[in-house]
RNA sequence: GGCCCCGUAGCUCAACUGGAUAGAGUAUCACACUACGAAUGUGACGGUUGCAGGUUCGAAUCUUGCCGGGGUCACCA
């Protein structure tokens, strides 16, 4: 469609001018693409042109039209509704353009070449003291599926994540491990890494509450028993003790953390994410210490009394913000503006996108300012994708209360669903113990990543565990069944031995379903530019609504002629194509039977 | 309280960035399997796009004010 706006445009400048004598520029052309209730293919708007042409339109309508007609080969004919003038684009059009859709490798999909745009793109970034939730579930799929279209577009993509590796919060739970583990470890316990870190991390919740319980009891006041509670001060100790190089908490450092690193692999190898590269903020954390200093020196951020040093955002109508503490150690800030410029001397990006929620807006807002402030200039090119948090039925999810959703629970919750519907409607027949499973895991998962990514990142979404997995109407399963059934089809007509061709006839319904097929190429670059998978999904779900009507309607193997069952074939058989390929943007994989 | 995001059918989501009669699914009801796979298709029902103004040929979309929901304003990350 965009091919055909670009040849356009330039056509009806020239027809504006030649009949209305004014001179337009292009961003004054606007097009849609026809309702289906109206004869035609592409819609143009003709009210901007009505001040220049001083007649109503209707008339307007009309005149550019015959123009077009007369002077442009594949515009076969016209007809004008109020102010839109409807085109219909001659048949040779869309039989060329399908064949060469049908020829390309890879309809739709650009290949990146080194002089193409380096795009970084951050997501999961998880902390290691505790595994992966809902939460973060949707921010692997956003980014590992934002980071695949971009590349789909044309582009080089670097997918990084930064691992919260140190703090006071993997003290928790070493600290924890060490006064009540028991010495217990993943082997030991068949418990795997990052939940194994978790029980301690909440073990010491539990018994930290209870000594400021006991401190309320002597009459300390709430505030100060927080503080001082022991299991916290030896926490703490335990941070300084880290950053200290202490050999031995270093050393029960690394072995929770190698725990932690084993179950997010299999996490991630489940969900089907990978990274380029990972950053651990213990070795990136004194990194931006020293960008801090000589901006200092520049006088772009100002010293406290106390030592601390600030930003001063108030020009930018933003706030006052702490870069250094009073002690000279850093902050989540000082790290962040660090970590990203060693990006930028890692890969010289054109582009970097952080995928992280939008309860950070502020910060990245503060970042990217303080970045520019700093002097560089690809500040501008940094974006936060900002997304939604994920509410269960049940209200919000919060740790403390237990009412978080575990990623690996849910995704096996998800497969095994899977089976029972499956099970339940007696399909799958003839396939053996190994092959079941492996289309098990297809469909829950493609259930669970369709449902997360079909709805636009920015808004808040409701995740209903229960309903997750319908069958029916806009889910993955109903994409990945239509899939299979075409590979069915295709296998049938490489049995009647019927090859595909594009000479054919349009009919009618062969053409609407064409025309949404011909549209994927430019549902990738509007995805990529929006770095919203959800464009991607729920033009998956159009071409497959499409196609299954089409499906009901036209025969495909009966008393159609040879040509036209070639033709339908054909159709099929890119139809499917496109199908798995934007699965594959969004991390799904389409069985070839189900 | 200041700032930011969101509010569309009973429910879950769309709407090509300002265009034609706001569309899908789900739920409810009624149809269609001697069929290329019914995990399907067709139809009915369902709307003052939170409310009230403004901008213009034209507003769910831009703007102002209210109402409702969420987030954020830490020497936490």
């Amino acid at each position: 469609m965009k091919d055909l706006e670009v040849r356009l445009v330039q056509p009806i400048l020239t027809a504006v001018k030649e009949l209305f004598n004014a001179d337009l520029n292009q961003d004054q052309v606007s097009f849609q693409t026809t309702r289906k209730e109206f004869e035609g293919d592409l819609t143009l708007v003709v009210f901007p042109f009505v001040r220049f042409s001083k007649k109503g339109p209707e008339q307007t309508a009309e005149n550019i039209g015959k123009h077009l007609v007369d002077n442009i080969g594949f515009v076969e004919k016209f007809n004008v509704v109020k102010g839109f003038l409807n085109l219909v684009i001659s048949e040779s059009y869309w039989l060329d353009t399908y064949a060469k859709a049908l020829a390309a490798d890879n309809f739709g999909i650009l290949e990146a070449t080194e002089k193409d745009p380096q795009i970084v793109v951050e997501y999961s970034s998880p902390n290691t003291n505790k595994p992966l939730h809902l939460g973060h579930v949707r921010n692997n799929l956003l980014g590992y599926s934002v980071a695949e279209i971009i590349k789909a577009s044309g582009k080089r993509v670097k997918k990084v994540q930064i691992i919260n590796d140190r703090g006071i919060h993997i003290c928790k739970s070493m600290l924890a491990w060490k006064l009540y583990g028991d010495g217990e470890t993943p082997d030991s316990t068949g418990i795997k890494g990052d939940h194994l870190v978790g029980k301690y991390y909440v073990r010491f919740d539990k018994e930290y509450k209870k000594e400021i319980a006991q401190l309320l009891a002597t009459g300390m006041p709430e505030e100060e028993a927080k503080k001082e509670a022991p299991l916290l001060v030896e926490a703490q100790n335990m941070l300084r003790a880290w950053e200290a190089k202490n050999t031995e908490v270093v050393a029960l450092w690394q072995m929770m953390n190698s725990w932690v690193y084993k179950g997010f692999e299999a996490t991630y190898q489940q969900m089907g994410v990978d990274f380029d590269k990972h950053y651990y903020e213990s070795e990136t954390y004194l990194l931006g210490k020293k960008y801090i200093e000589s901006g200092l020196e520049k006088e772009l951020f100002y010293k406290k009394d106390d030592g601390s040093v600030w930003v001063d955002l108030t020009e930018e109508k933003l706030d006052h913000k702490l870069l250094l503490r009073g002690d000279g150690t850093s902050v989540y800030m000082t790290q962040d503006i660090g970590t990203a410029i060693q990006r930028h001397l890692d890969f010289g990006f054109n582009e970097m996108v952080y995928t992280v929620g939008n309860e950070q807006d502020y910060h990245f807002n503060v970042l990217f300012k303080i970045l520019n402030r700093l002097g560089y200039t690809w500040a501008k090119d940094c974006y936060h994708l900002s997304y939604g948090m994920v509410d269960l039925p049940s209200g919000k999810m919060k740790s403390r209360e237990g009412t978080v959703v575990d990623a690996d629970d849910l995704m096996q919750e998800m497969i095994s669903t899977a089976k029972s519907i499956s099970e339940e409607l007696g399909k799958l027949e003839g396939f053996n113990e190994q092959e079941l499973n492996s289309i098990y895991e297809m469909i829950g998962m493609g259930a669970l990543k369709y449902f997360i990514l079909k709805v636009d990142p920015k808004k808040r979404m409701l995740f209903d565990p229960s309903e997750s997995i319908d069958f029916n109407g806009n889910t993955g399963p109903f994409i990945q069944y239509t899939h299979a059934r075409i590979c069915s089809l295709q296998r049938r007509a490489s049995d009647l031995k019927i090859t595909s061709s594009p000479e054919s006839k349009l009919h009618l319904k062969e053409k609407e379903l064409l025309k949404v097929l011909l549209r994927y190429p430019d549902v990738i670059q509007e995805s990529a530019k929006e770095y919203s998978p959800a464009i991607v999904a729920n033009y998956s779900y159009d071409l497959v609504k499409e196609y299954n009507q089409f499906y009901q309607q036209v025969p495909i193997f009966g008393t159609a002629s040879e040509q036209d069952k070639a033709f339908r074939i054909g159709l099929s058989g890119l139809v499917g194509n496109v199908i798995a390929s934007a699965m594959n943007l969004l991390g799904i994989t389409v069985p070839e039977r189900m």
